[in-house]
DNA sequence: GCAAATTAATGATTTATTCAAG
DNA sequence: CTTGAATAAATCATTAATTTGC
């Protein structure tokens, strides 16, 4: 607990960089700040200033970065699918937002990267129930099958969607019993979190809003092929 | 203020659904939780819920949802032009990054959906200083193209070892010192520095969350935590 | 109290996508 | 339609925690 420096490497000739308390506090707060993809630069900057703790070199921070979005992403991903789930089948109000709003569970998207531009953040979120069936009033009942095309984004609003709606079968995510909590925080990092791959996700629907639903809908037909 | 529940159609026969407050709060609710575009189960359990409170249909869901979430961007869309205008007109110095961060302009993208899918959320941000140059390791410094290869991790770092990394231009983000105290650099902006379009600014800011806040960059001081 | 044996974290790579150019 | 830049997702591998037997 005293000698902070005797860091990593600096013993161990280099396998892996292995970051000391001060570096992690800083690249946390880094990170914290908003930072989600530094450029280059940053990352040399940020380098630099942690190198006074100990051996480090800018792909440690670039890695540092990647993974630590990635990770808080997945966290994150675990608490929205838990409060969600607590809300549908528990909540018989709603958290009335006045007082709530910024929830808690929701900490982390802000994405609003400070510097970078986030290529995609689309993470498709496997839904537990079938759910991403259909979204269209009418069909919000029922499902259908149909995979819309991919990229046709527009920039006001998107106009496709592409996504597989397979039914699945229904995952657990959502507790049977409306007294599940959120406890979660994931044991297990070596079963698949996401059994998902692919889940396409799509993107904002088009629905003409002056229509009733369902051409839009199911009508999905005219797509231009990319 | 009274009969809430007056809601909607209840006397114009049914032209059009007049959602009521507590509707909206619980919509306004869920929006901020991070969802964008509810699955039909969703949509079902949310009408559900919602029916409590007055006349209310899965397609008024929907498309409360659809609507909502592109007047949301559209104003986003306005903040952050105007954001930029401000930055690209006014400040010639960066935001330093210690009291600035959570920039106030860039607070829609959280898209960190719940279960939807946020096509993407680009917003790039424009950028100043001509960054995103790459940033992966092995470019960040080296300027080639040497890929490495494919696990062949105990050739100590082939390439990757940055190492012309360091001759860049110290922006001037970070402080020299560490020991450097928040005041911000204000140094000189001279290049593009500035990736992030933060706040404006104000005061306040900082420590959030118990992290020192870049300490590195303010130099409070290192300090373990635990 | 150790140190081998396990398990949990997390650094480092690889692979797949996405979008923009050419 | 092809290719390159950028990065998210998935995976691999090593280190730190912790558990367990002595």
């Amino acid at each position: 607990m005293e000698g902070e420096n005797l860091c990593s490497n600096s013993t161990s000739s280099g396998s892996r960089w292995n970051p000391t308390k001060e570096q992690i506090n800083m690249l946390e707060s880094l990170y914290m700040q908003g930072l989600r993809t530094p450029s280059a630069e940053q990352i040399q900057q940020i380098t630099e200033k942690l190198r006074v703790y100990g051996h480090i070199e800018g792909k440690n921070v670039f890695y540092w970065f990647q993974n630590h979005k990635a990770r808080q992403r997945q966290k994150q991903k675990q608490e929205n699918i838990a409060y969600l789930n607590r809300f549908l089948h528990t909540t018989p109000v709603f958290p009335t937002y006045q007082n709530v709003v910024c929830s808690p569970y929701y900490v982390q998207p802000p994405q609003s990267d400070l510097g970078f531009y986030s290529q995609y953040s689309k993470v498709p979120v496997p839904l537990p129930g079938g759910f991403n069936t259909r979204i269209i009033p009418e069909n919000i009942g029922k499902n259908k099958d149909k995979v819309i095309h991919p990229r046709s984004r527009n920039e006001e609003f998107d106009v496709i969607s592409n996504k597989k709606w397979s039914n699945q079968e229904t995952l657990d995510l959502f507790p049977v019993h409306p007294t599940g909590i959120l406890q979660a925080k994931t044991g297990s990092p070596n079963s698949a979190e996401n059994s998902t791959p692919s889940s396409p996700s799509s993107s904002e629907n088009n629905c003409i809003f002056g229509h009733p639903f369902f051409d839009f809908l199911c009508g999905n037909g005219p797509y231009e092929s990319h």
